[in-house]
DNA sequence: CGGATTTGACCTGCGC
DNA sequence: GCGCAGGTCAAATCCG
């Protein structure tokens, strides 16, 4: 009628100030060695027990693979969101960031029964995956076993071959006042999932006893999950990741 | 036919 | 204050 149209975006409701600066953010990192396994449809991570829309994909600065956005659809009104994007360096490496929370119960964690996860890595990833942006504390622990044979916790069951910042993921340390949540999800479809959740000491404080009970935050794994934290490119992440962090992963798991 | 995916454009936030 | 990059929405297209 008058004046300029007013675009999408302006019509757009006002749901939120859209805050740049996270909110709830856990970030998963798994290393597909299968490439296009055949489950995927050539690419992308392996999915989880929930049901995820792709609404956006955006090319990232630095990394030759775009990054993915994908939505809740699980439950209609769930606004829980993730980011998918590769490593600049590894393409075989997935950084998974899910943001928000679901607003409804797990769908498999219901009818997921004892199945053992081992006959099926991808399975088992997924029931560890999506944990985190809710309810890491239940789900994790549940299937984060292995994290308890994490050399996180087991320094003597763990061979000092690998540095200890890696394994011992502390950032809430640091980032007490973020309610910001990293979990590093190895996942390996020949070995199966390994994972290494921190989760800082916000909200979550009983699910973070698990990572940070018995590892107290030291400086040097502050100044090396400052770097995580911020996972600018992931590709310093990836320079040890691909080289050796999960590589040595893969030989500490008990798998 | 319905749902999901893809692509382009626009807006917001952050850094310089 | 300007520019860059990231993030989201909406329309179109494709697949099941």
């Amino acid at each position: 009628m008058d004046g300029p149209l007013p675009t999408k975006q302006d019509l757009k409701p006002i749901q939120e100030p859209k805050k740049r600066k996270v909110l709830q953010k856990s970030v998963v990192t798994l290393r597909v060695e299968a490439e296009g396994g055949g489950r995927q449809k050539g690419e992308g991570p392996p999915p989880d027990q929930w049901s995820w829309r792709k609404y956006g994909q955006k090319p990232i600065k630095g990394s030759p693979y775009p990054r993915g956005y994908y939505r809740c659809s699980t439950s209609k009104g769930c606004s829980a969101k993730k980011q998918v994007e590769r490593c600049s360096t590894d393409g075989s490496i997935f950084i998974i960031t899910y943001s928000s929370t679901h607003n409804h119960p797990d769908p498999e964690l219901h009818t997921t029964n004892p199945t053992t996860p081992q006959n099926h890595p991808t399975q088992a990833l997924l029931s560890t995956t999506p944990t985190s942006p809710n309810h890491p504390v239940q789900s994790t622990q549940n299937n984060i076993k292995q994290e308890d044979h994490l050399p996180s916790e087991d320094p003597n069951s763990q061979p000092p071959t690998n540095s200890s910042h890696e394994t011992t993921t502390n950032e809430n340390s640091m980032m007490e006042e973020e309610p910001e949540k990293t979990s590093e999800l190895l996942f390996d479809e020949k070995d199966g999932p390994h994972e290494m959740m921190t989760f800082p000491t916000t909200s979550t404080s009983t699910s973070t006893s698990i990572a940070t009970a018995s590892t107290p935050p030291k400086s040097e794994e502050n100044d090396f999950f400052d770097e995580l934290g911020e996972l600018p490119t992931c590709s310093s992440f990836t320079s040890w990741v691909g080289g050796n962090f999960f590589d040595e992963r893969a030989l500490l798991l008990p798998s």
